[in-house]
Formats: structure tokens, C-alpha cells, sequence
DNA sequence: TTTGATTTTGCAACCGGTTGCAATGCAAAA
DNA sequence: TTTTGCATTGCAACCGGTTGCAAAATCAAA
């Protein structure tokens, strides 16, 4: 037998407007019939339905958080911020799981169902018709880690990732390194084409050519590891910039499996920072995502966007930083 | 503007009950009717409203995932699996961090106003009461890698921790090693305290004493490092039990920082078996949970729990497993 | 064709809240 | 004391579905 909103008004001696509005935000009530709903709700246990405010108001403070890539750990860190600070904002992350089917039919449609105020698609590797797909039938959503886009059409919050490739073509050049790989993650996700695009740019705003580009089909070790053993027997170079920590690490170990001294004979520089890159098993230099920049600033505007959906869509860009670790020669 | 049934009804030319029930699994419908249904949603883009059906039913086909523990890695896995299954069943997670405030009361009164179908609380740091505070408001709740408990309160679905800690004595003891050490996660956590009540005991079968016991106040690498620093500064052992695995790389890290000879001179095993133990940078040899069959049986207590609320609480516990990797001597 | 059993259908009440509107109460101003 | 203005209150309709029940339709058997 569950309390309902009636249940306290008749034991109050008000109306249901009356406990209605005692809970609601700057409603009209007095002082007096406030305590008097309090003191009711208090002795019968009353907790307020949302499902049944949601379906009055059409506002459900659920947001769809989506999410495909549960192997890199750089995503706990970001579900962390993201469920901290939607629960300062009272929205609740309804978490979708986007891994095998790359098709967002199902989760719009079910996200829909569910009346989401608003979707956060947390993502660099799915492609950009997805976050789109959402805001097709109405949904406001963000596309964090998404692709920086000159006339965007749904709101992005990330960083510039050609920018960042550069910025490791720059840091290779300036650690006397010469010959320059790429090893990056999946060839399709466009962060990574971003990145070699960028890193490409830069090496030849500084007269040099990309010595070997490859990709890690994902961000496993084994991958990496892989890939970068290919790479070892059938190119040449003295500096990576790898994709991915994951993949950094991965070529950090390969590498030294090949009796390579690392940074002397060949500097490696990744992409993300994880925790683990700091342990001094590895000091991979690296470079970092300002993840708690974006995710404040993604909520934020998830906030705003709230207030008014009709808000043009735009881009929120934030700079990455190099890491020094052990795995460059110092300049 | 958005469609409703009434809509659909009006352009199908059927009652709204009729609409209802095409989209009601094993209603009532004729063929006809339901195709006329069909064609007039399709028409219209119809979507049906989860909320407004939740308040009718009460049944919301969400579930409360509840985790304080976004340091470990494994609970990105924990995540993926969950999300999946859960996925697969029409139910939706709703995430709530709980990370800095251990008090579930919130929590346990914002899952209540949403009315979720149930709760699952995945943690091994959090105290058994914070599961119980869901049951006490009737709602379902399963503890996963909670505590094993002769009669339980709340359903359990993990592992048998001190039993894990008698398989790492015997492993230990088993290599040839004799001065065991126990370096564990934080101390309050009841995962902590049953691993090193099962260690105890299995050495006392063993005829042994545990050399030293000393405790890692989170699962942080710095943290593991420190206190593996104290450790060999201050105490003699030549195998070490430790409560997790990034305590376990710590511990190894520090070793070798201190030129001591791994396996050689110093045994570690961990626990967990996470991804990244395997690769060869550490080779740590570790106790697995079987995390997908834990999952598994989660998600199915969970569908027979909707079934049956009232069923009785019961306690599933699988066992771990020794992964043999490059940190224990041979046999 | 009639009868009885079985499906299918629509009506209307209900789930548990919110909110516009008119009525009421109350204090300050006239 | 009467008037005016504002804060409070309750009524009743509404949000968008579900479902028990009785009536209508369909079907098979007689």
C-alpha cells in the first residue's frame, strides 16, 4: 500500500493542490499549510511519484548518457564526472550501452520512450549521423569527445583534435626526433583521422614526411602491441605518436621486447593521459584531455539547453597539454 | 506537438484501448485492428510513452545501478556487462555515483521517487547497511560482491572472499614460499577483512602465522606504492597476498624499484585479474573473479526478483581462480 | 438457421501527480 | 468602515497511457 499525494492531503486537511505545491519549487503556499503537509507527509511516509510529475510536466530530469566504448578506462573517469555532476543538477544518467550495434535506431527510440530531457553521447569513435539521429526526432544532445565541425549541427564539446596531432608532430620535432610514425587507433573513428591529419599538417609545416602511418583496430594491448610489432619489422622511424596510452603502452612494451632503447633510439608520445601512464612502469609521455573542463562544460550547457532547446548548436573546443614523462629525450 | 494514442486511435479509426493494446505484449487484438494500428502509428510517428505507461502500471522497467568505486578499472567492465544484460531484458540502469557520500539515504529516496523496478548494488567497499536501506523501503535489491552472510537480509551475488584468501595462502605455500604478507585494500572494506580472515586460516592449517599485514587505504597505484615501500622497510616476508591488483603492480613496482628479484626472492599475487595484468610489463600472476558469470546470475536473480519480490533472500557465490603469470616461482 | 463458446472491442475509471482559474482571506490604504 | 491588492487555496481538467467489465462480433457446432 503506497502513499499518495490524496492519502496526505486528507491527514494534512487540505487540498491536493496544497501538498502538490508544498513540493514544488516556488509555489504559492503558506507557511502554515506547508508545515502542515510536512508534518502529514513526514508521519506517513510519503515519497512524491516523478513518473507521475514527469507525465504532468513532460519533464522527466532523465538524461540518456550514451556510451560504446567500455574498455578504455579513460571512460570510468568520465561516467564519474558525468554522474557526480548531473546528480548536483537532480538529472539522472539513463545509461545506454552502444558497444556491438553501432546503429542508434534502438536507442533513440528508446530514449525517446523513456521522454529524456536531453542525451549526451559520449564518443569519439561513433560517427557523427549518430548524436544526429538523436536530435532528428527532437532530443537536445551533446556529442562530447565528438568532432570539431565548422558548421555544426549538434552541439560538440571536445577538443581540437587536429590541433593535438600537431602539437605532437611539434613536441616529436623539438625532442630532435626526425623520422615520425603514426600508430593510431580505428582508422574509422574520425578522432583519429583528425589526429594524423593534424599531425601530418604539422610535420610539414616543419619540411618533414609521416614515416609509417598504421592503425590498432582497437584500444586493447594486444592490438597495439600488434600492430606496433609490425610496424617495428617493416618500417622505419625514431619517434610514434601513438593514438591511444593504451596503444602507447602497448608500443612502449614492444619495443623494449625488441631490446629498443627507449627514448634514446625511439621517443613515443600517447594520447590521453590514464592514470596508468604516470605509474613509473611506464611514465609515458603523453598527451592529456582536459576531461573535467569537458564535462563541467558539457553539463553546463546541458543546463542551458534545457532552459532552451532551441539553442543553436556549437562548439566547445578545449586545449590539450603534453605530459612529460620518460619515453621522449628531453629537448 | 507530440502523438498520443489518441491520435493513432482517431486515424486508425479504433478506441484508444485498441491502440493500447496493440503495443500491450499478449493483448487482446485482432490482426486487422492491430495492422490498422500499425499503419496510423507509422503514419503519424508515433512513439508511446514509457512515463505514462509506468504510472499506470507501476512497472517502469528501470533499475537502479548503484556503484562507489570509479578508481577500478574492472567496474568499467562490471558497467559493460550490466548495461548488456540489462539491455537485453528491457530494463534500463539508471547509474548513481555514491562515490563521496556513503550515506545511501539520498540515493535510496531518489531511486524510490522514480520507482524503480529494483536496485543493483555493486560495490565490496560498501557497508551491508547500505543495501539494506533499499530493502527497507521495499525495494528489491541484489548486493553484488557484497558479503557473504549465513542468513541473509539481502540477496548476495560475488565470490567467497575468505575462501579466496585460504587459495592464496596455498598457492603461496605451494611455491615454496613460507613468510606471507598480506597487503590489502582499504580496511573497513568487508572484501578487505574476509580475504585476510580466509589468508589467516589458511596458513594456520598450514601450520604458519601471516608475517605482516598492512592495508592500502584506497586502490590507487601511489597509494599501493606507499605502503609497499613501508612494507619493506619495516618487515620481513618473502610472498605477499595482495588485496587487489593495482595494489598488486604497486607492490611489484616498489620491489623492483628496490632491486629486489621478483619471483625469485619475493612472491606477489593479486586479485582481480585486470586487463592490464596480463600485459608483460607485469605478468602478474593473480585470483580472477568470474566476473561475467557473477553478471549473469545478477541479471537473471533480477528478472526472477520482478517475477516474485518476495522471494526469499539467498546468497550465489562463485569461485575464483588462480591466473598463473611471472610473479610466483613454479611449483 | 440457431445456439453457445470464444474473441475482440469500446467504455470509463484509474494511475499520481500539476496547474489555470476563480474564489477566498487578509492586511494595508483610503 | 469600505475598498483595493496581493497572497493562498481548492476545484477540476489534464498529462498519456492501462485494464476490468460488459457488449458486440465472430466462429464452430448442432
Amino acid at each position: 500500500m503506497v502513499i499518495t499525494l490524496a492519502d496526505v492531503a486528507k491527514r494534512a486537511g487540505v487540498s491536493r493542490s496544497a501538498v502538490s505545491r508544498t513540493y514544488t519549487e516556488g509555489a504559492s503556499v503558506s507557511d502554515k499549510t506547508r508545515s502542515k503537509v510536512m508534518k502529514a507527509a513526514r508521519e506517513l511516509g510519503y515519497t512524491p511519484n516523478i513518473i507521475a510529475r514527469s507525465l504532468a510536466t513532460s519533464r522527466t530530469q532523465l538524461v540518456g548518457l550514451v556510451i560504446n566504448n567500455f574498455q578504455n578506462p579513460i571512460f570510468l573517469e568520465v561516467l564519474d564526472q558525468f554522474t557526480r555532476l548531473l546528480q548536483e543538477r537532480n538529472l539522472r544518467p539513463l545509461l545506454v550501452n552502444l558497444s556491438d550495434n553501432p546503429d542508434p535506431a534502438d536507442s533513440v527510440e528508446m530514449l525517446r520512450q523513456y521522454r529524456v530531457d536531453a542525451v549526451i553521447v559520449a564518443s569519439s569513435t561513433l560517427p557523427p549521423a549518430c548524436s544526429l539521429a538523436f536530435k532528428e526526432v527532437g532530443l537536445p544532445v551533446i556529442n562530447v569527445f565528438g568532432r570539431y565541425n565548422p558548421t555544426p549541427d549538434v552541439h560538440v564539446v571536445g577538443i581540437d583534435n587536429q590541433h593535438a596531432g600537431a602539437m605532437a608532430a611539434r613536441t616529436l620535432h623539438s625532442r630532435g626526433y626526425r623520422a615520425l610514425g603514426f600508430l593510431g587507433g580505428p582508422e574509422r573513428a574520425t578522432s583519429t583521422q583528425d589526429r594524423l591529419k593534424g599531425f601530418k599538417e604539422g610535420l610539414k609545416s616543419l619540411k618533414l614526411k609521416t614515416s609509417c602511418v598504421h592503425y590498432a583496430d582497437n584500444y586493447s594491448y594486444e592490438t597495439g602491441y600488434a600492430a606496433m610489432k609490425e610496424l617495428l619489422a617493416t618500417q622505419q622511424f625514431d619517434a610514434l605518436f601513438c593514438g591511444d596510452d593504451v596503444i602507447g603502452m602497448a608500443a612502449l612494451g614492444a619495443a623494449r621486447d625488441a631490446g629498443i632503447s627507449i627514448p634514446k633510439d625511439l621517443g613515443i608520445i600517447g594520447f590521453n593521459d590514464m592514470e596508468m601512464s604516470s605509474w613509473q612502469a611506464f611514465g609515458l609521455t603523453t598527451i592529456s584531455q582536459p576531461i573535467t573542463d569537458i564535462c563541467n562544460s558539457t553539463v553546463e550547457l546541458l543546463g542551458n539547453l534545457l532552459e532552451n532547446p532551441e539553442r543553436g548548436a556549437e562548439t566547445r573546443l578545449f586545449p590539450c597539454k603534453v605530459i612529460e614523462r620518460d619515453t621522449l629525450r628531453k629537448s
